[in-house]
RNA sequence: GGCGACAUAGCCAAGUGGUAAGGCAGAGGACUGCAAAUCCUUUAUUCCCCGGUUCAAAUCCGGGUGUCGCCUCCA
């Protein structure tokens, strides 16, 4: 059983085949730095994160890229807002970035290239393009001959003249062609700037990413990756301009996910819809917004409401507590196995999951069958654990099976607290003699100061149960 | 105007030819001092509508309806 990926370039799933062997080298379009994330945002980080941890799992070796624009329109005109300078800006929210982004348990990119450190790269590619009569100067302004690119068109599937005439934008007079795009920007007063070839300025945005990607990755990337509203014109463009210069493939396999609406249209910056990850982050687990992006398929809108989110956190919690019964049995069962006798069935079940969640995950990393294979086990193993003497192996390896699962969906990592724990324990033991006392006032009155603490007590058949809310 | 996506129970959602996964919420039961957690049972004769193909369709084809998106910066 091979992967198989949707390719937004053929507009169909296709067989996974890296270009070269093991090694496959993924770029994601990153954010462009002048402010904090939006939820939207957040999901193609969430999948894109999970889609290269899954890769990581199955075998290969996973290069992941991803950029920070942090030079720009927007950021130029918010540090002028800040009364900052741009390189400030852009580090205040790159570190923003990092904090938020851990939050949600997306792990860093192997490569997080900045824009304004390939400007030298820029400059080449733009002169390669000059070169090959792809590109032309007006006045300090170089542009990009739409037309001089064949395919131009290939992953939007609309020729040229049909993404003209739906065009919304007036054209410049300068441009050959109205779907010319820039390549260097010719300097505006008091605009940080660079010197080129053409005068003093800086690059577009396109060029950026065929120059960090192609940096790290080599010629032909395995995935591009981005959100939906990238594949026109940011992708179509980087496309053009890299397979212009270098007569390759820029990239095999183009990925897109779906978008995040709220009040079912798109968040957008522009739509001013948006919440950010760093305000709901005060509301709402992280990891519960995650469990929510996952819940669907990746390609698929998702709608978001305050409302979906709490079932995510009901659906979460029960896969949570599963793995956290599982890690309390664990400690309190003696090292010599159990004589649990479906021990062996127990162990060919997980066998099975296994195979199933690699199944489902294989095509097209539809992580909402992923969960519901967690929890089908979740359902068998809160059975198997009533067990009055259930089997070490079968309890280790069963938590041993979530903690893998776990690692590539982003879940179930152990946290450990140990102030707390002694602190909680004391106060069991007291509610533990107040029950023995059937002083059930004073028992309930633990129970609720150690819920106001964010822990959860539970009295199991199997004994006394407490977890981190 | 062109290109595209989506429509499955109260809600979320998977499923692209073989007779409707999973979750949340609800109901009943077991367990329990209570609560929580957990387990069992239960909730779609049916997948937006109308035609067609087929032994067989939620899945394929044609037509329609509705919602959303891209063709400007956006993830």
């Amino acid at each position: 059983m091979t992967i198989r990926v949707y390719n937004t370039v053929k507009r169909k799933k296709e067989e996974f085949i890296p270009v070269s062997g093991n090694k496959v080298g993924i770029y994601a379009c990153g954010p462009t730095v002048y402010d904090y994330f939006h939820i939207g945002n957040a999901r193609i980080f969430i999948v894109f994160d999970v889609i290269r941890r899954y890769l990581r799992w199955r075998g290969y070796d996973v290069t992941f890229v991803q950029n920070f624009t942090d030079i720009d329109d927007k950021m130029i005109k918010r540090a002028n807002e800040l009364g900052i300078t741009v390189p400030e800006l852009a580090d205040r929210y790159i570190r923003a970035y990092f904090e938020d982004v851990e939050a949600l348990g997306v792990e860093p990119a192997d490569v997080h290239p900045k824009a304004t450190e390939h400007i030298t790269e820029m400059i080449e590619l733009i002169q390669a393009l000059t070169e090959k009569g792809m590109a032309y100067d007006v006045d300090g302004d170089v542009y990009f001959h739409t037309p001089a690119f064949k395919a131009y068109g290939e992953l939007t599937n609309q020729p040229l003249d049909e993404l003209i005439s739906g065009a919304r934008v007036d054209v410049d007079e300068r441009k050959k062609h109205p779907l010319d795009f820039v390549l260097w920007k010719k300097q505006k007063p008091g605009e940080p700037a660079w010197d080129s070839p053409w005068g003093k300025g800086r690059p577009g945005w396109h060029i950026e990413c065929s120059v960090m990607s192609t940096k790290y990755l080599g010629d032909t990337l395995d995935i591009h990756a981005g959100g939906p509203d990238l594949i026109f014109p940011h992708h179509e463009n980087e496309k053009a301009q890299s397979e212009g210069a270098t007569g390759k493939q820029f990239a095999k396999y183009w990925m897109h996910a779906g978008y995040l609406n709220i009040n079912q249209e798109k968040m957008s910056k522009s739509l001013g819809n948006f919440m950010t990850v760093r305000d709901i982050r005060q509301k709402i687990a992280p990891e519960v917004v995650r469990f929510f992006m996952l819940s669907a398929h990746y390609r698929n809108p998702i709608n978001y409401s305050a409302d979906l989110l709490q079932q995510a956190q009901s659906g979460l919690e029960r896969l949570n507590n599963v793995v956290y019964n599982l890690r309390d049995v664990l400690d309190k069962l003696p090292e010599e196995d159990g004589v649990s006798n479906d021990a062996a069935e127990r162990l060919a079940a997980l066998d099975a999951f296994r195979d199933r969640f690699i199944e489902v995950m294989d095509d097209d990393f539809n992580t909402a069958d992923g969960l519901a294979v967690l929890f089908d086990i979740a359902r068998e193993t809160n059975t198997y654990l009533k067990n009055a003497n259930p089997s070490r192996t079968v309890v280790a390896k069963t938590l041993a099976f979530f903690e893998d699962v776990g690692s590539v969906l982003g879940f179930f990592a152990p946290k450990e607290d140990d102030a707390l724990d002694a602190r909680v324990n004391e106060m069991i033991e007291k509610r533990q003699a107040a029950r023995k006392a059937k002083d059930w006032a004073t028992a309930d009155a633990i129970r609720d100061e150690l819920q106001e603490m964010g822990i959860i007590l539970e009295d199991t058949p199997q004994g006394i149960r407490w977890r981190k809310k």
